[in-house]
RNA sequence: GGGCCCGUGGUGGAAUGGUUAACACGUUCGCCUCACACGCGAAAGAUUCCCGGUUCGAUCCCGGGCGGGCCCACCA
């Protein structure tokens, strides 16, 4: 019989990767499975090298309902992605690399990408990831490309993407539109102008007004200025005109958005000052102008034309100045985005973008993801809250290069779109030319899609989406959509909005939501606070096991918790003591096979023990089903440590021990193996590692796995509730005793020469069932029985040898 | 300003409308007892944030306050 390991560390659980790798337990049987499907669209992490502890902990959560599953006899199909194209690479390869030509620049992207997948992967793999590799799917690859495009032209004929011109956040430092996860907020003093307007009502009155703002330099842009309709200043000036400081007239429009108390009350419109000015010029449209240029240059302004912005602003300035309608200037406190890059403030501007029409579909959305079931429940509120306040399509449209290429033609003469044919897919579209039917040049769109566009479709990727109709139907929808609840508003929002319109179905019926790791103080982990925890470092010292330990201990779903040192320690001893156990119970059980004959002598506290079992496997059962992987650990080991460790086998010692087989000793074995063997398949979805190890002592194939087991579930056979009287008696008594010796300062194995036990009647014939185990226990010679009325005892201990 | 979550021994955190509020880490004391010192046993440590209310009874339900976290919006 094989050796158990010395230690259960990360040298241990390599060899068992390799054995999973090797027998191939994690497959999905494409065809021919009677066992119903289980499908799980994990997150692909976006490809910047290395897991990070939030990685560990929700990839750990997806494995261990993976490994359940798998072990309830489902099917499981667990494919695994990664995220490849987004700005972050771009910075990272222009930094190494330099500028380059958008296709030499797109494949050094992807041989960065390829080296950080590599790593990320033999990350995953060392935490025991059982995710079934011939599925993995990369967003920089053509067949993925293909299905984007495929998606998009689909929703393009639908009527559901159009190309429009909109303002979008813009970088004019880097030149290109952004998003709004792009960019950082960041304080900083700014000063306030009020400056001179007039206001003009239809008679021809005018009336001097005043304009705070913190960027006059915008002001040839002003289409409008606006006031609150509660704010009686105003409302006898409805329907008038405003003076700009530049001597443009404007409308004068009331709107419930202006704040009463900011200044005079009085706001101009400008496109694009800020978002708020873009909410205005839809909500009254207002005609635009633009204000700048894409390197943040001001046009349309007359003589400012071609100044940046902050000497455009001391030049306006010293006019107003100049012209009396300068009236003051104070500082002011305010928050400005910045591009996260490269720090420079972010402005709005007006260019061609491509959008998909997610503001009709709000409703449509909600509605799907209610008929989800939600962990935790109130996770859905998040959802809810964001669909409520899109106000805008979704821009889908990036300047970027290492992106999907988006697959429409735009004619240069007529403006006609002119989308790829689905046999041309993956297209791309800047490097190949295309005639319009009006006789012009179509030139390829060269902006590349929202990395979103790519990841809001991995339900419809990992099912094989319009190519393999019966693998879909199959893998369609998703069993479980496991993701952080940072990304519900984009990941999940999308996703749900992408597939319905797509397919018509929702992509998936469960998601189970988590949340973040903090450092251990509490804090965010950051490079700067030097508090990153590092996943590899955590398996170098303590194991992968012990690292998923921690991941179902912090098992408070969708709620942020620090990582605990703590956590980690606990469970290397409980790996510790788990493994010993394995090792007592190989040698106590050399050479014994387990019969259910054996079952007919088992001795009370066999049974009592037995009973408890299937206690724990009922609650480990409903744990499951909520996703309460904190209860599984918790109820699995409390019961193998504290009740099987430290009172069953100081039970069964004796018989053990003892020379000759006998139906008693043969009782004893059964039971430890019984109990042993159903802990391990308990834990093994968790500890997957440790379990296969110590599986091998029940094994009787070489290649089978203790991942292919049944997992246990609550049976009659064990079910004995006439016992726990009198194994809760022993315990008592056990626990009494060796606090009477601890109070002595005696060791636990000091000899007693005589116990007097008073109990009352009732009680009396639950002891004598157990008065072996006790008597061998406490290494008592003599107990001496009498009734009482509650339970005492006293011990006779000879006194130790004065020498 | 809006939404959501949370406030439990030194620390991290369970649970529950009802007798002594888990468990882990840490601490104290005693034990190397033939699976395990990454161990065994014993023990100390909590007004379950505050104030009201509902209830026979609240840490749990409701209201208010104070405090913390996350997300969103605004910042002319």
């Amino acid at each position: 019989m094989a050796e158990l390991a010395q230690r259960l560390d990360c040298k241990c659980e390599e060899k068992w990767q390799a054995f999973w790798e090797k027998n191939k337990c994690f497959s999905f049987d494409e065809k021919g499975s009677s066992l119903p499907v289980y499908s799980i669209d994990t997150p692909p992490p976006f490809t910047s090298g290395d897991l990070h502890m939030g990685h560990v902990l929700s990839y750990s959560y997806f494995d261990f309902v993976a490994r359940y599953k798998r072990m309830q006899g489902y099917n499981v199909y667990f494919p695994q992605g990664w995220d490849c194209q987004g700005f972050p690479t771009e910075v990272r390869v222009e930094k190494k690399h330099g500028r380059k030509p958008p296709e030499e620049f797109r494949a050094l992207c992807r041989q960065w990408t390829e080296q950080c997948i590599s790593n990320m992967k033999s990350q995953m793999q060392r935490m025991g990831f059982s995710a079934d590799w011939k599925y993995e799917y990369r967003t920089m690859d053509p067949s993925y490309h293909k299905k984007v495009q495929l998606s998009i032209l689909k929703m393009h004929s639908a009527g559901q993407v159009y190309r429009a011109k909109h303002p979008v956040f813009w970088c004019p430092n880097c030149r290109s539109a952004l998003a709004k996860t792009d960019t950082d907020e960041m304080e900083r003093s700014s000063t306030l102008h009020d400056i001179k307007f007039e206001l003009q009502t239809g008679k021809g009155e005018k009336k001097e007004a005043i304009i705070s703002t913190t960027r006059p330099e915008l002001m040839h842009a002003c289409v409008a200025v606006l006031f609150n309709p509660k704010d009686s200043r105003y409302t006898k000036y409805s329907g008038a005109n405003a003076i700009t400081a530049l001597g443009k007239v404007v409308p004068l429009l009331p709107d419930n958005d202006v704040d009463i108390e900011f200044g005079s009350g009085l706001v101009m419109v400008c496109t694009f000052g800020d978002k708020q000015d873009v909410v205005w010029m839809y909500r009254h449209k207002l005609p635009h102008i633009e204000a700048m240029d894409d390197a943040g240059r001001l046009k349309n302004a007359g003589e400012f034309d071609g100044l940046k912005c902050e000497e455009a602003k001391k030049k306006i300035l010293e006019k107003f100045k100049n012209e009396g309608k300068l009236l003051s200037s104070r500082p002011i406190a305010q928050a400005v985005k910045v591009h996260d890059r490269c720090g420079k403030a972010v402005e709005l501007a007006n260019s061609w973008q491509w959008f998909a029409k997610i503001t009709d579909k709000r409703a449509r959305i909600v509605d799907a993801a209610k008929k989800m079931k939600w962990i935790p429940s109130f996770a859905i509120s998040h959802l809810e809250n964001w669909a409520e306040f899109v106000e805008w399509d979704w821009v889908i449209s990036r300047q970027r290069i290492f992106g999907t290429p988006i697959p429409f033609w735009v004619c240069e003469k007529c403006s006609k779109i002119i989308p790829a044919k689905e046999e041309e897919l993956p297209a791309n579209p800047p490097t190949q030319k295309k005639k319009c039917l009006c006789g012009g040049d179509a030139k390829g769109e060269t902006s590349v899609f929202d990395c979103w566009v790519d990841s809001s479709i991995t339900p419809l990727i990992i099912s094989k989406w319009e190519e393999d109709e019966k693998f879909f139907k199959r893998t369609y929808p998703s069993s479980l959509r496991p993701q952080g609840v940072e990304i519900i508003r984009t990941w999940a929002f999308y996703t749900i909005y992408r597939c319905l319109e797509l397919t018509g179905k929702p992509p998936f019926t469960e998601l189970l939501l988590n949340g973040n790791v903090l450092a251990p103080d509490g804090k965010k982990m950051s490079k700067s606070l030097g508090n990153i925890i590092a996943p590899d470092k955590l398996i170098d010292e303590s194991g992968a096991d012990s690292v998923r330990i921690w991941a179902a201990l912090s098992g408070a779903m969708a709620k942020d918790r620090p990582f605990s040192h703590q956590d980690i320690k606990y469970a290397k001893s409980f790996l510790n003591k788990f493994l010993n156990a394995g090792k007592f119970v190989q040698k106590a059980n050399a050479g014994y096979t387990s019969s259910q004959e054996d079952a007919k002598n088992l001795r009370t506290i066999d049974k009592y023990f037995l009973h408890r079992l299937n206690e724990v496997i009922t609650t480990c059962a409903s744990a499951w089903e909520n996703y309460e992987f904190h209860h599984i650990i918790k109820a699995s080991h409390d019961f193998f440590w504290h009740e099987f460790c430290d009172y069953y086998l100081e039970y069964v010692k004796n018989r053990i021990y003892s020379k000759e087989d006998s139906p008693d000793k043969r009782a004893a074995q059964y039971c430890l193996h019984t109990i042993y063997s159903q802990i391990i398949l308990l834990l093994a979805p968790i500890t997957p590692h440790a379990c296969e190890e110590v599986w091998q002592i029940f094994k009787n194939k070489e290649n089978s796995s203790v991942q292919l087991e049944k997992y246990p579930q609550a049976s009659k056979i064990f079910s004995h509730p006439s016992t726990a009287g009198a194994g809760k008696l022993l315990e008592t008594l056990v626990s009494q005793i060796r606090q009477e010796k601890a109070n002595k300062k005696l060791s636990l194995n000091s000899p007693v020469q005589k116990l007097s036990l008073a109990l009352p009647k009732e009680q009396m014939h639950f002891f004598e069932k157990v008065e072996d185990e006790l008597k061998s226990v406490c290494n008592i010679e003599e107990i001496e029985k009498k009734d009482g009325s509650e339970l005492s005892i006293k011990l006779s201990i000879p006194e130790p040898d004065a020498g």
